[in-house]
DNA sequence: TCGAGGCATCGACAATCGTCAATGTACGCG
DNA sequence: CGCGTACATTGACGATTGTCGATGCCTCGA
């Protein structure tokens, strides 16, 4: 199995060569991959989800644990592969973390589908 | 770990609920996970746009598994995933397998993304 | 009919993943 | 200070993954 980038650089520079626009290098796919794989797992994309869909744009651990039938800690873990995986921020305020989609992540994504 | 679909149907249907459109049902992310995890692997990236790369659409595994630097086995192996993802078709022709990007696949993923 | 080329499948292996319960850490309120 | 809340981290587990070498199945040409 490829080694994991433990932090990936934002989505929106030189990373997402278009898929069907060019043999891909060994590290334009290594990079590509790690972000689909982050959203290669069905409780991950109901998270995004469940933040892309609430009125201010963000969301809390509490909430979404309520809604996933997820343990605490699982819940947890999955937002922190999406923010290295660059398509969540965490914002610490007061006793609550607040998880909200980074602007423009999946639609740099989708374009690298589109070409 | 969720489920493995064995087949998915086509990627057009009912199958690609955008992300940011409202909170995905458990099947839908299911369904919508396993084709995003199907693009999460470098080797298979780079097979995709080795296939889309070439002046037919078309490319066979003899091909393909010079280009990698994988085990003949190990290429048709990811070939396989992409074929159940409904990504690729599989057409046998004489000898050789000749795989190709189901029209509209990827970019019907795509707007799963932009929504 | 035989041999060789092209591909799929099998068995095995280490590595990674998703999940949980338990524990650790930081903050806010008495 | 001490307690409770919100969250992160740890350790462990079964399951899945990516890879290989070996083997089996077709198809073609001699």
């Amino acid at each position: 199995m490829a080694t994991e980038l433990t932090v990936l650089e934002p989505v929106s520079t030189s990373c997402c060569s278009p898929v069907t626009g060019g043999v891909l290098s060994d590290a334009e796919a290594t990079s590509l991959a790690a972000r689909f794989k982050a959203m290669g797992d069905p409780s991950r994309l109901r998270l995004l989800s469940l933040i892309a869909a609430t009125e201010t744009g963000e969301a809390c651990v509490c909430d979404l644990n309520e809604s996933l039938d997820l343990s605490q800690g699982t819940v947890s873990h999955h937002l922190g592969i999406l923010v290295k995986a660059g398509l969540l921020t965490r914002t610490k305020r007061g006793q609550w973390s607040f998880y909200a989609l980074v602007p423009g992540a999946m639609a740099t994504l989708a374009r690298a589908l589109d070409a």
